[in-house]
DNA sequence: CCCTATTTGTTCGTATGTATT
DNA sequence: AAATACATACGAACAAATAGG
């Protein structure tokens, strides 16, 4: 559970598996940390593909520019490599 | 451009337009006049394509909104026409 | 060799939110 | 109020590489 912020009714404290679309926190930001999870909690192990960009946008309900923006992310603070055409793994520890 | 002399090897120029943020004169006519020079140096000849809205936004430090604003200035002063998804093209003059 | 599906790369189109001057 | 400017976010279109049959 953690704090993602509302605008005008309560929880104030939501489960972040899914985007909170009218959350301050923008989208992108809340996809980082779903993914960074995902990858940490040993679902994606070192070496394996994470859902392609298609699949994220569908999973999510989100933009393909949001998925993007969340994978170049992750891959900046290497947590994963990208090869093109092929998808994007995880990386050694 | 302007000559910073001192060099063996040409360029013998090197860009020196940036945008000054802190100036009265808005960001995006600074932006229109850095691109007309860059356009009439030769820089970008007619046909070729110009920079793309994010390589742009990189290069000089700007938002997306000043960027475009940007080009459709220079479309509407028939320096340029822009093809849907491919680019902004120097005009024949 | 060809065809097709998948996937990432790149670009412009559009709209909304927020802040500052 | 209006202009300026950055950030966020969804679409759409097409290219190009890859893999499989």
């Amino acid at each position: 559970m953690v704090d993602v912020g509302r605008r005008r009714w309560t929880p104030s404290v939501v489960r972040v598996d899914q985007v909170d679309h009218g959350s301050y926190v923008p989208v992108y930001q809340q996809l980082v940390a779903i993914m960074k999870k995902r990858i940490e909690s040993g679902e994606f192990p070192p070496g394996r593909l994470i859902p392609s960009e298609k699949t994220l946008q569908q999973e999510y309900g989100v933009g393909r520019d949001t998925v993007r923006r969340v994978v170049e992310i992750l891959r900046e603070e290497g947590l994963i490599f990208t090869v093109p055409h092929r998808g994007s793994y995880v990386a050694e520890r």
